[in-house]
RNA sequence: UGGGGUGUCGCCAAGUGGUAAGGCACGAGACUUUGACUCUCGCACGCGUAGGUUCAAAUCCUGCCACCCCAGCCA
């Protein structure tokens, strides 16, 4: 046996895998993703594959990547394929990938006849709504189905004659044996096999039977020889069920576990896959990708990262109890990752023209701007100052708030990576907006070399006039208003998705950027040096780079 | 109202009978050619509640309260 005394656990599922391992109640640690190919990954997903990998990875074992595609109604190849993509991205690799209406229904077919020969499944004839009426109620028992004490030879052969196709969608279902008067309501004899002659979009009309998810999940996870499955809380009250299949119908030495955690509840982010899928339908959206989807692809284009995400997913624990979690939270996340890995840039996206009057017309300086300062590693670039450049409109003001450290009339800022400038005059328009400003730039204060001196409270970014170029940056904000912070319980509760939608929540607007940035590539992060994070779009072309906001600085300063 | 689950700082969350970790948020300060980053300090005489056991209880016992989940031929 191997030695697990340098494991620590770090939550109650890990604690419960060591001990078992330790006592050899169980030999390794195989886990399973099991998604349902009906709609995209998002980041609630994400916690429960990342529990699902990075458990079995603790303990050495790893992780089946599953479809659990026993529902024709509902799965389409689109999103099977995306979950490839999705786990890649995040970094996670699975042992196989496995498709389980290929791989296991001839399998759970063959359990299926066996359980009904030993008596602890039968062929029910009722209808959906008679099963229903005798199902009970919370407080009531059900009743006994006239067909549940039916010979065993009866139902065997109804079985195999459903799978031959011999009866209707809907007329039979193979039931399991169990206790019609379980105060476990999922234990009133659940439905195993149901017949359906829709179309399935990766065994097409092979089968017209399918197993319903209690049966057909814990079969899966022995068949795949998975020893823990871990899904979230809402399969909590499944657990009796999964256990009951696996006691009556496997009776190979090992028994998968079932062990289940709280789902992640972020505030005003909205995940239910139909709104989603309304939205993207109908057209307000980008596409799946939505820089204001919280899915995985969402994500990504936005300009999370994956180790922002996993940290964020990390930090809120594996427990059982349900919570929610502001979304400031996650953010915290993914400024601490971009902050060490984008590369910073200049770029002025409400500009303000100034003209250096005493800098010589057509003259030009190199100047230099760390990639990153907090790296060593990340080296420098060129940028340019000039007499005619552009700086933010928000820092320069006529009439400055108190402790208001950027440009004013008659003061001194330092222009960043260049020299201090002082404003002189302000140039209007006809109609009284400001045209531009006239400012002096201090000639011995350059960067690198100052020796002027003078000690300024204040720096802020530019560009010069000769080395910007046009782009466009979409801003973001919530997809949904603020004051629905559970805008899916407020959906699910009648509230129409038009009221709930924040409008305006994408902005297009040009900027101008230093050149620098035409070297980008699409999904290249950048912070935006006193702006925020931004990435390059897949959408760009070579005569429009789209930048995504993907998430502001952290802003003490408060007006 | 049957069954199951959960209650520790504004939000997460450690804690497993020996006197309340940590993170987010927030507040104060230092540093700063990004009002970023970084750093320092502050932030629960209290663990849903009422009793009990004990030298000692968030942890053990009993009662109560609150919230969440379950009655698809969905997963």
């Amino acid at each position: 046996m191997k030695n697990y005394d340098d494991i620590k656990p770090s939550n109650f599922i890990e604690e419960e895998i060591l001990e078992d391992l330790k006592m050899g109640k169980s030999k390794e640690v195989i886990t399973r993703c099991p998604p349902e190919p009906s709609g995209y990954w998002h980041i609630g997903h994400c916690k429960a594959w990342m529990i699902n990998f990075e458990t079995a990875l603790k303990f050495g074992g790893y992780t089946y990547l599953r479809m659990d595609d026993t529902n024709p109604s509902r799965e389409q190849g689109e999103f099977a394929d995306s979950y490839l993509n999705d786990l890649e991205w995040l970094g996670y690799k699975p042992k196989d990938v496995i498709f389980a209406s290929e791989k296991y229904f001839d399998k759970i077919y063959d359990i299926a006849l066996n359980m009904i020969k030993n008596g602890y499944a039968y062929v029910d004839e009722l209808s959906q709504e008679k099963q229903l009426a005798m199902k009970g109620t919370l407080t009531k028992p059900g009743q006994n189905s006239p067909y549940r004490d039916r010979p065993i030879e009866e139902s065997l052969k109804l079985f195999k004659e459903m799978k031959e196709g011999k009866y209707p969608d809907g007329s039979m279902t193979l039931r399991a044996k169990i206790d019609m008067s379980h105060p476990n309501i999922l234990m009133r004899d659940p439905i195993m096999y149901k017949i359906s002659r829709e179309h399935h979009y990766k065994t097409g009309y092979k089968w017209c039977i399918y197993p319903i998810y209690d049966f057909a999940h814990p079969m899966e996870d022995a068949l795949e020889g998975v020893t823990y499955s871990l899904c979230d809380i809402t399969f909590r009250v499944h657990r009796e069920v999964y256990e009951w299949f696996i006691e009556h119908a496997w009776n190979k030495p090992f028994a998968p576990k079932q062990r289940e955690f709280s789902t992640l509840n972020l505030e005003n982010v909205l995940l239910g896959k139909r709104y989603l899928k309304a939205l993207v339908n109908s057209g307000k959206v980008l596409g799946w990708d939505d820089p204001r989807f919280m899915t995985i692809v969402g994500m990504k284009r936005r300009g999370y990262t994956a180790n922002g995400i996993k940290n964020f997913i990390r930090s809120c624990g594996v427990v059982a109890s349900e919570s929610t979690i502001p979304f400031n939270a996650l953010e915290h996340y993914i400024r601490e990752d971009l902050n060490k890995i984008s590369t910073r840039a200049m770029v002025v996206l409400d500009p303000l023209k100034i003209v250096i009057t005493n800098y010589k017309e057509g003259k030009t300086e190199d100047i230099e701007i760390d990639n990153n300062p907090n790296d060593d590693k990340a080296g420098k670039h060129k940028a340019l100052f000039a007499r005619e450049i552009y700086i933010e409109k928000e820092d320069f003001a006529l009439d400055p708030p108190p402790k208001y450290n950027r440009l004013t009339l008659g003061g001194l800022v330092r222009l960043k990576g260049a020299y201090i400038i002082k404003c002189n005059e302000v140039i209007y328009k006809h109609n009284g907006e400001i045209d531009y400003l006239k400012c002096e730039y201090i000639e011995n204060s350059k960067s690198g070399n100052d020796c002027s001196n003078i000690k300024v409270k204040g720096t802020i970014h530019f560009v010069a006039v000769d080395n910007a170029f046009d782009c466009t940056i979409r801003i973001f904000k919530n997809l949904t208003k603020l004051d629905y912070k559970w805008p899916s319980k407020a959906l699910s509760e009648g509230v129409s998705l038009e009221e709930i939608l924040e409008p305006n929540s994408m902005i297009e607007k040009m900027a101008k950027a230093e050149k620098f940035l035409l070297n980008a590539n699409a999904f290249d992060k950048f912070q935006f040096m006193r702006k925020g994070y931004f990435i390059l779009d897949k959408d760009s072309t070579k005569n429009n780079y789209i930048f995504n906001f993907t998430i502001s600085l952290k802003e003490s300063f408060k007006v």
